[in-house]
DNA sequence: TGCCATCCGGAGAGGATCTCCGTATTCTAG
DNA sequence: CTAGAATACGGAGATCCTCTCCGGATGGCA
């Protein structure tokens, strides 16, 4: 890659990060190139599809959500340690006001970008060791797959970046899931 | 109100519900207009608001629902009429296919269009009873609130809708919620 | 330095939302 | 039945968005 195109993409990357996280998924592709100081044509050939652009966006997010889990297979509590890490994706799908929720909410259908399957997948997977830690312990039940879990959080997570003027709705919902109650004692790491 | 203009209400109402089965809450409300046989100042005559078209072509499934609930109050188990209304609340969402999703799952903002809010109120109320009769029954915890189990639901609507190849995901998102696990004997009314 | 592959950028097609106002139609009063 | 007033229609058009295409500029290599 020539190194004009290389800053050109770190150019648009920080102006759509940006733009997403002040307008939300409905910002202005448009808008997000001027505010790049590039033509669109560039940004459509650096991202052809919303997927390329979410996946290049998050994938740090996403690394960074996987580390944490791994951290947390470690915690004294494993069920706490499961609602710490979920409540982080949905405060993560939060933060990207809508354009995760858009996207990846909902189980990778078959025509998804390939690399956002990967960004699934990797959560899935942290997602999967921390469920099933909790599982054995007994402080979730078994019937929970960690699927169905992440993408009601993500649901969660949307809907709650619906009401921004309800600042606990986030907490009250994931209350609302089963093996997410809050004990009273523990508190977040 | 002129005759015509009745009648125009009407074709833009039926043609808005088609548009809307077919396409989802990104259909175009200039096709719709067309469709309709109207000019598009026509539609924005009668629905000023994307609200004010929401509330006209749900209504009629408003009432329909709060009168099932009402039904329901009779049901011998408190907890299934609350999970059975519940998921007829999750299936009219869906057929809106986003639509409701947009407006109504998060709870009314203070912007929201009178109607609109007036909606929410008489599903709220409806749901409350139903909850409030689970609860004295013990059979769903105490401190679950009707609001947001609603906006739960919504949202476990809108995601279930987001992956259409996924027939079954409502029910197991559903069945995810706290007091709404499904007892193996019970059935659906 | 000069050439070529690569990349840029903006014009523009196509489509959506929403407004405005001249025109047409309905209703009503005489 | 008719004429005037009130009401409603409808489409042209302003503005914005997405996405494509290609002439021209530019960086990297020999």
């Amino acid at each position: 890659m020539r190194a004009d195109a290389r800053d050109n993409r770190e150019r648009v990357l920080r102006a759509a990060r940006a733009a997403f996280a002040e307008h939300g998924a409905q910002a202005s592709l448009n808008k997000i190139a001027q505010s790049a100081g590039v033509g669109p044509g560039t940004l459509y050939r650096h991202f052809p599809t919303p997927g390329a652009l979410l996946v290049a966006i998050i994938g740090d997010d996403v690394a960074a959500l996987c580390e944490k889990g791994r951290d947390l297979l470690d915690h004294r509590s494993p069920a706490q340690a499961l609602r710490t890490w979920l409540r982080a994706v949905a405060e993560h799908a939060t933060a990207m006001r809508g354009l995760v929720a858009a996207r990846m909410a909902a189980p990778p259908a078959p025509d998804t970008d390939a690399a956002l399957a990967a960004c699934h997948e990797r959560i899935r997977a942290t997602g999967a060791a921390l469920l099933e830690r909790a599982q054995r312990d007994g402080a979730v039940p078994g019937d929970i797959e960690i699927a169905d879990l992440l993408t009601l959080v993500n649901a969660v997570a949307w809907v709650s970046e619906q009401a921004p003027c309800d600042e606990y709705l986030l907490d009250r919902l994931l209350a609302l899931v089963r093996g997410m109650e809050p004990s009273p004692q523990e508190e977040e790491t």
